[in-house]
DNA sequence: GCCGTTTTCGGCCCGACTGTTTTCAGTCG
């Protein structure tokens, strides 16, 4: 899949367009091509070979033929020559924050620095001291952004940002000016990773909740502190920004905050066809004058577009499907009606599977899988075969108690390095519910590791391949493995993949969710949850399926899907 | 560089905050 590296070569050709000074609609066209690709539902390489690379917004007959360029050589060398044309390093100077291409350009053309290292030495060796435009304040500004990018400031976790987001909006909610406060930006189009936070307020008197803002103990650094906006650091240097703006906004602000950037480009494009601007205050006509904008519907109604659910707000032709009125139904909670993967103390879990299956039925759930992991897998404590009887016993006897909640016995199979399933046959038809999944060999080639799942999908007893691309965020990548004929597989043997919503694994994640759905693959979203208290965890894998613009009919686990599922094939 | 039931050329989203500026450029989202 060549998508990722069309993405960044196209993104580092706009930064260093931007740089060069050229025309910002030409940088633009290339932002917006990486993000489209980026986020694509297909291999670009697949769209080049059928010809349609053309009919991909945002790409035209010259990036069109840049990506065939990049899938037949692997480069660009319109790329390779425009690097050339910048001092080596110049790319790395963006990554600080305060310093744009302005900046990059200055310190790289006139001061010969070539790398974030480079600056810090320039700047202690007193190199910047009376360039034009570059004053004590702003050098100390870069500073402050160098140590930043040092100490590795990494995207946040979804999880962990929400944990963050949360203590800040309760203290926000305390302020008596305040109304409503709420989590916008890609927080609330529930990205996988998150940056920064952004927080909406709704209130009477914005000053005073500027001042307390910046004044909450958590807020370690000010970053801007205006009337109406303002922006912080925790310690952990976790950017934290505050808009409050009068309700009569709210809907054009919370539109405007929760963005994407490119999502609200489109829109306000829209809007001008009828001489209209929208901004974070409202709709305004030729005139000045205030359309409507205290709520978001208001503002797709009158753009006469479908509401636009704040996940898919990627422009990756939501706005299309909206404005013929052909979005999908996203699937929301309800429609899951019970958790596939979870473990007990069987084997790694911590809980019982009472225990799990209680926390289950609070859930609302009717039944729920307990899968613990099989035999070879001894450091998670692998159930041997001669102890499935007795967990059985032990599962109908709950059942029994808690009807009609339905308690499923279940095991998450380890797929060996060759492929073979760590129970035999005999043993796996036994279980009500069997999910296939990768442990060991990681490493192994593209080939090998395809190889063993698509082997998984074709056993007849497995209904559910687990975390499918086995990344786990921070710690390792995905397998080198080939989804485009896992997907393939999975559909001709009525395989579905799952979308585990561990919050370090979110696998599949939304973009692959997509692309299996499209690829007409069932999806089923599970925990592993391995104590009661993470069946939480849900709504983290929710909001993949959603960005994934998964449909409640390619939802496996909803109450229809199950009673299929008990009798595979 | 893309795009078009007002256009194949001439447009291209909009505003807050900062720092270094006497009116605005740069950065950010």
């Amino acid at each position: 899949m060549k998508n990722e590296l069309v993405g960044s070569i196209f993104r580092d050709i706009a930064r260093i367009l931007e740089i060069k000074g050229e025309n910002r609609f030409r940088v633009r066209a290339y932002d917006r091509a990486a993000q489209v690709i980026e986020n694509l539902g297909e291999d670009v390489a697949h769209a080049d070979k059928e010809g349609t690379l053309t009919g991909i917004p945002g790409i035209g007959k010259d990036l069109a033929a840049k990506i065939s360029e990049i899938v037949a050589t692997g480069s660009l060398k319109f790329y390779e020559d425009l690097k050339k044309t910048l001092p080596p390093g110049t790319l790395e100077l963006l990554t600080i924050p305060s310093v744009g291409p302005k900046t990059a350009q200055l310190l790289a053309k006139d001061l010969g620095v070539k790398s974030v290292d480079d600056l810090e030495k320039a700047i202690r060796s007193h190199k910047l001291d009376g360039i034009a435009g570059i004053k004590a304040r702003t050098i100390e500004n870069i500073e402050k952004g160098i140590a930043l990018v040092k100490s590795g400031r990494e995207r946040l976790g979804l999880a962990q940002a929400e944990s963050i987001a949360r203590d800040f909006v309760r203290a926000l909610e305390r302020l008596p000016q305040v109304e409503k406060v709420i989590c916008a930006g890609s927080l609330r189009r529930q990205k996988e990773t998150v940056r920064d936070i952004d927080i909406l307020v709704i209130a009477t008197d914005a000053q005073p909740v500027m001042d307390a803002f910046i004044a909450l103990p958590a807020a370690h650094t000010t970053q801007a502190w205006g009337s109406t906006k303002s922006s912080i650091r925790t310690a952990e240097g976790v950017q934290v920004d505050c808009r409050v703006v009068d309700k009569r906004s709210f809907g054009a602000a919370l539109l405007y905050f929760t963005g994407s950037k490119g999502f609200n480009v489109r829109l306000r494009q829209l809007a001008q066809k009828t001489r209209h601007k929208i901004n974070e205050y409202g709709v305004f006509d030729r005139n000045e004058k205030l359309v409507c904008g205290r709520t978001e519907e208001e503002i797709f109604r009158f753009l006469k577009m479908q509401y636009v659910a704040p996940e898919l707000r990627e422009d990756t032709g939501e706005i299309e499907a909206a404005l013929e009125g052909s979005l999908p139904r996203l699937v929301e909670a309800p429609d899951i009606k019970g958790d596939l993967h979870v473990h007990s103390d069987w084997s790694d879990g911590s809980n019982t599977i009472e225990e799990m299956a209680m926390a289950g039925k609070k859930a609302g759930y009717s039944y729920i899988g307990i899968c613990d992991h099989s035999q070879s897998l001894k450091v998670a404590h692998g159930v041997p075969v001669k102890d499935l009887a007795k967990k059985r016993r032990q599962i109908d006897a709950v059942n029994r108690k808690l009807k009609p909640f339905r308690v499923l016995f279940g095991t998450e199979v380890d797929i060996d390095a060759d492929g073979t399933l760590d129970y035999p046959d005999d043993i796996l038809k036994q279980f009500d519910v069997v999910i296939a999944a990768i442990h060991t060999g990681m490493k192994q080639p593209a080939r090998q590791i395809t190889r063993r799942i698509l082997k998984a999908c074709e056993n007849p007893y497995v209904h559910i391949i687990a975390h499918p691309t086995g990344r786990l965020r921070g710690v390792r990548d995905a397998y080198e493995i080939d989804l485009d004929e896992v997907f393939a597989k999975a559909k001709e043997t009525n395989t579905a993949l799952e979308i585990n919503s561990y919050p370090d694994r979110m696998d599949l994640n939304d973009i692959n969710c997509r692309r299996a759905q499209e690829a007409g693959v069932k999806i089923c979203i599970n925990t592993d949850s391995h104590s009661a208290d993470q069946l939480g965890f849900i709504r983290f894998g929710l909001a993949m399926a959603r960005r994934g613009w998964l449909t409640p009919s390619s939802l496996f686990n909803n109450e229809d899907a199950l009673a299929k599922l008990l009798r595979k094939r």
